[in-house]
DNA sequence: TCATTCCATAACCAAGTGGTTCTATAACAA
DNA sequence: TTGTTATAGAACCACTTGGTTATGGAATGA
């Protein structure tokens, strides 16, 4: 799977409010498939869907115990997808309205002095 | 809307590839919804639904500038979506899986007392 | 062996998604 | 006014998604 196709499966993975539950309940350590069930007014094959979405992201996997099926929380995902929205950190703190801006000038610059005349960055 | 349905919105807006492309352009300054479109093999009533989509969600908010509609990050969503990840850092940071181990050995000791019939924990 | 428990698969359905083309509208330009 | 440019909306389509019920299968226990 290519790294975006993995962002893919992840984040619509995570955009599911059943899902997500059953992550939170799932970071208080390993449960079943039953288990992962009972919270929900939902039938069991409709968890087991959920739970193969969840394992094709990556953001579960499952292990054997006689019958059961216990799920747990794979880290790797989470971190793929943390190292994605890093990307956009300087959106969210602080001064990124003004590096936007600078951003937007240092391009204009590059522009300009390719085609020969320079410019003055407009007053801030 | 509730913090859970604002996140459904940001992580299926985020599950769809050309949407990430846009954001990844966005980074690089404002871009009328035609500078957007032009990368991509698509129409560009497309690219106008996908935006619509991104501005749902909040991570993007759209100004005026005559017939252009400048489109621009908005931090606020992607902090929502770090936030809740927060949640989950410690399984991708190194000791997770002990950690993991512990609750459920917290949780199996807090229900055992209060039955009142201690067991042991199954071998590891 | 036979029943039970836990889970997965199959078949189905309604609603949502991502694309299309065609058309409408808003802001500017002549 | 008339045309042009940038964008949005409507109607449509194929495919996916999230649920259901019914059934199948693997592991355990009697």
């Amino acid at each position: 799977m290519t790294p975006a196709s993995r962002l893919d499966a992840a984040f619509s993975a995570l955009a599911d409010p059943t899902r997500r539950a059953i992550l939170a309940r799932l970071a208080l350590g390993e449960a079943s498939v039953l288990e992962l069930a009972e919270p929900f007014s939902m039938s069991q094959p409709a968890i087991s869907k959920h739970l193969k979405v969840l394992e094709q992201a990556g953001l579960i996997s499952r292990g054997r115990d006689a019958q059961r099926r216990p799920c747990r929380i794979e880290g790797k995902a989470f971190a793929e997808v943390e190292e994605w929205l890093e990307n956009y950190r300087r959106f969210w703190e602080g001064q990124f309205r003004q590096l936007d801006a600078l951003l937007v000038e240092l391009k204009a610059a590059r522009k300009k002095s390719k085609s020969g005349n320079a410019r003055q960055p407009k007053k801030a």
